[in-house]
DNA sequence: TGACAGTATACGTCCATGCGTATATAGATG
DNA sequence: CATCTATATACGCATGGACGTATACTGTCA
């Protein structure tokens, strides 16, 4: 039963919040690190989690690696998705996480709908 | 966060049915014990996990004891149910709980929206 | 009151998981 | 190649949870 596999994914609150994240925009690990406010450790660990439960995907980009979601996914995890979304609106954890990752975002140059970490960086 | 709480008890194999079941009727212990083919024990404990954790109420009925789901839900638990119960609707596992249940109520007389447990028993 | 049915809990064991520290690996760059 | 940044992993520790066995509790009924 695959469900089982996406509430062990959910039950954790770091874990939660990288899910809800992602289902905005890929990341890479150092952003999460900066949104969630969280050890690089415990980040790449749970992000290991979830990839190892098939839950995200990785790609690499120079020195970054960036989690996304699959793009193709079961009914049950869309759905699963969405409920979170929905219940995270009205949580102000998760949507000071959202407002975090929107300014992280607009500092690597608007409009950022191709995702560039650390852009400024990245340019000298 | 409350939300972790409900992902926490849904991520169990055993008390996801056991919800399931719960969405659609009360049920007392014995009938979960028969329906789920598990042993007492190991059910009344997942019971008492989730009383722990105000996912479901008790009442007690002569001998039996009634597990229901509470009638005031979080937003997040009824988003979560309705989830549940919609992922659950491909799943061949669940729908077979829900047809074991429906046979069980059956038993105890038609139309058996007042719930009656055992009811053949008890009559004697 | 004694016996029984239904349910709950105590206890012990085992395994998964969360976390931190330290270290390893991969790619970029001088 | 040396070094730096970004990320991953190994190891150890502590905790929670899942499970089974045995036992306790609660209400019913003879």
């Amino acid at each position: 039963m695959d469900l089982i596999q996406i509430y062990q994914c959910f039950c954790d609150r770091t874990r939660l919040r990288i899910l809800h994240l992602l289902a905005q925009t890929p990341l890479c690990v150092c952003h999460f690190q900066e949104i969630l406010n969280e050890p690089q450790v415990k980040v790449s660990k749970h992000l290991a989690y979830l990839r190892g439960h098939g839950m995200v995907q990785t790609r690499r980009q120079q020195n970054w690696v960036i989690y996304s979601l699959p793009e193709k996914r079961s009914r049950e995890l869309e759905n699963n998705l969405k409920c979170l979304q929905d219940c995270a609106q009205s949580d102000p954890a998760f949507k000071a996480d959202l407002k975090k990752m929107k300014t992280l975002r607009a500092g690597c140059g608007e409009p950022a709908n191709i995702f560039a970490p650390h852009a400024e960086r990245a340019r000298r």
